[in-house]
DNA sequence: ATGGCAGTATTTTACTGA
């Protein structure tokens, strides 16, 4: 940790590892967090870049698939029960969530990583995946809270929770990110008593962590907020702040998503 | 509003994403 008294926690969906390890190692070197969720990392566990990542501190843990999805956890302390998969369809083959348990000095965090489907086109099978992804998501996160300790449900979520986490919200009307039924799945999982950090702190618009490759979306801050980390009580009460790290997304070549970061006191 | 961008696969475009 760069600070023994918290930790920080960050999510990112890097839009493929491979073509991102670069400005990845940059950004660990920079941010220097804990523990990163990454999503569509699109690759096999075997053509992760584990030795790179191990090499600037890290521990790696990854559920990886070819082409499209897989998700990775980063820690620079060990990983522990690290678990593949979201529980409640054995026919689920898209590499969407990883969780593992983090002992740090301060005491264990349990993590879970989500790359929750996007949905679109919305009278396609791909909606009824999304909203019974996000049903078995929250089924999973009642177990987890069951256990009264720190979890941080972290990743790409797919969800504009709010109006004013679009800066066009007409734009979204009618969009699997942003119809009644996501919403309305969206607020069944939090209210499992999971806290929206960003939202615990700030209450503004205009706070985005996605922004379109086209139509010069990033120039005219034509964003999203569908980035989140969702906390446990005994999480929440630890939250220290978060912020997002907006500044990746002019780098050269960036992924479309930038880090969300939420530090936790340990 | 769309898909103008970007990544991957096997490729000479198709698909996926949000």
């Amino acid at each position: 940790m760069g600070d023994a008294a918290q930790m920080q926690i960050a999510t990112w969906n890097v839009n493929s590892v491979k073509s991102r390890l670069d400005l990845l190692l940059r950004w660990l070197d920079e941010a220097r967090p804990d523990l990163v969720c990454l999503q569509e990392i699109k690759c096999l566990d075997e053509a992760f870049p584990t030795a790179a990542i191990e090499d600037a501190g890290y521990s790696v843990a990854v559920h990886g698939q070819k082409t499209y999805n897989g998700v990775a956890l980063l820690s620079r302390f060990p990983l522990e029960d690290v678990t593949r998969g979201l529980p409640g369809d054995e026919s689920d083959e898209q590499a969407r969530y990883i969780e593992a348990v983090v002992s740090t000095p301060g005491g264990a965090v349990r993590v879970g990583g989500v790359y929750l489907p996007n949905g679109n086109p919305v009278d396609s099978p791909k909606y009824g995946y999304k909203l019974g992804f996000m049903e078995r998501l929250r089924a999973h996160a009642a177990e987890r809270l069951l256990l009264e300790e720190p979890f941080v449900l972290a990743g790409d979520f797919n969800v504009i929770p709010e109006a004013r986490d679009a800066r066009r919200p007409e734009a979204w009307v009618g969009d699997a990110l942003y119809l009644p039924d996501t919403h309305a799945a969206w607020r069944r999982l939090l209210a499992l008593g999971l806290t929206d950090a960003l939202r615990a702190s700030d209450d503004e618009g205009g706070v985005y962590t996605f922004w379109d490759y086209q139509a010069g979306a990033w120039q005219k801050d034509n964003g999203i907020r569908i980035d989140h980390l969702l906390l446990s009580p005994q999480a929440a009460d630890r939250l220290l702040g978060v912020r997002i790290d907006r500044h990746v997304r002019s780098w050269e070549r960036p992924s479309d998503h930038v880090p969300v970061v939420a530090e936790l006191a340990v």
